[in-house]
DNA sequence: CGCGGTTTTGATGATTGTCAACGCAGGTGG
DNA sequence: CCACCTGCGTTGACAATCATCAAAACCGCG
């Protein structure tokens, strides 16, 4: 059971075999991005919003999420980014950073520095194409909160977020057979989806009662999968992208699809 | 008054002249961006959603949307892509269309084919760096467009896309005296924000009525910028992101703020 | 002139937010 | 050990926001 450590120490890594085959110097420069640690405590802001923005990090281990605070004390979370995922990469590409990270957890991360970067995204590698994918996958799940906070009812959006955790989960090698955990209040889940705690609570009630899912002290158990996907309107299509040189072994959400 | 056109022939080589000096080489590779035209007309679908992409579109003239359909019919749109704007630059990168690109207006695009930017964004150059500018600003926007539909009122979010429009279309030339042309109905202004078309209606309404701003016949007229700003809870901040390597001319809403 | 798309308005209802209260668990200090 | 606090989850009552349904006016266009 997943809670947010990952048996390989590096995660990026990890992520990245999929797409392999690599040379061994590809193996070499991407396990080179995972050596230079940081830890966050649960509730820290590593990196603050308008901050100048001088590394990339890659989520090694723990929860996180990505989020700008408005004027009025409110706040959006952008994404929650998982172990391999980049955060922080456009920041780096243009100099400040565009909104805050904040721990949730405990949390681990490799840091970058900007130049590395740009030198492996300048060099036209397979390496920086994998990056560049991963980065894209991020925007896809970002547009996918857009349409989530725009034009889907509160019960839709929460069943949509719970399955894309499901699919990410699995995705970084977490075995998710319809129960993981996912230690995130119901303020954060609110926060995600442009809905207050409250109704994120009563939403998760009619989940529950609806024989579809349950959420309890940081586990998820999905009793009807099909029921979810069905009322979520969930396409796990834009988690599934594949690289224009590469093929990352597809993830499907259904056990025995088609 | 601007009504889609421009008056520079290239509208990507108007935009990036800000961030100069080019040498000549770097100028004739930007022009040569924008040599290969393609029309279409008012509400026709230039991309559709996960076609395979061979091109990114340079924005020239007229007005678009890109947009992503839901089983239920309902729609999200993403962004409006002004003259200068690149669409589809994620898309080429992984291969796939991750949404639909639609006229608004009749609309002249420039096309690139896909290996060319490719190879531009390969050679490390500063036009790469520019255009990687342009798409991070356009990813910033899509950010803006989630706060707005997560976390705002609807008199904030129609305020918001407002002002937005305000002052990209000063960040192109187009002088918005208080005053611009925005040919978009109130429908498409209603699918940007998640909102419905009438309630749009009634929230222009209810600005109109606080003398803060009209929208009549695809013209915009504000009168009180200040108590808009306000209600908007709007910073331009995220229109004006420096790059690293040079500093785009900053435009400012307020004509003479500090 | 009629037609389709858009704007406008009213009446009504559903969804979601706000306010208030309580329980529960974990931590902290007496 | 217990009182106390704080954060989180839960529930109810009520209010505000926003959507839906319906109808009419308007406008450009064939």
């Amino acid at each position: 059971m997943y809670s947010g450590e990952l048996q390989n120490a590096n995660a990026l890594f990890s992520k990245f075999s999929g797409f392999g085959p690599w040379t061994e110097q590809e193996c070499w420069l991407i396990k080179s991005l995972g050596v230079r640690r940081r830890r966050g405590e649960a509730h820290q802001t590593l990196v603050y919003d308008n901050d100048p923005a001088g590394d990339i990090f890659i989520i090694q281990q723990g929860w996180s999420c990505v989020h700008k605070l408005l004027p009025n004390g409110s706040r959006q979370i952008i994404s929650f980014p998982l172990p391999g995922d980049i955060v922080g990469f456009s920041d780096v590409m243009v100099g400040r950073a565009t909104a805050s990270l904040e721990c949730i957890s405990e949390l681990v991360v490799a840091s970058v520095a900007a130049p590395v970067i740009r030198s492996i995204m300048a060099s036209n590698g397979r390496v920086g194409k994998a990056i560049y994918w991963a980065v894209e996958q991020n925007n896809a799940i970002v547009v996918e909160h857009l349409i989530n906070a725009g034009r889907r009812s509160a019960l839709a959006r929460v069943a949509h977020l719970i399955l894309e955790f499901a699919v990410r989960l699995r995705m970084i090698g977490v075995p998710t057979d319809l129960s993981f955990e996912l230690p995130i209040s119901q303020v954060l889940l609110a926060d995600a989806l442009g809905l207050t705690a409250i109704h994120v609570n009563r939403i998760l009630r009619q989940l529950r009662e609806a024989k579809l899912m349950t959420f309890k002290s940081g586990i998820v158990e999905i009793h009807d999968l099909e029921g979810l996907i069905k009322i979520a309107e969930f396409s796990e299509d834009y988690l599934n992208r594949q690289g224009d040189d590469f093929a990352p072994s597809s993830v499907r959400l259904r056990p025995n699809a088609v």
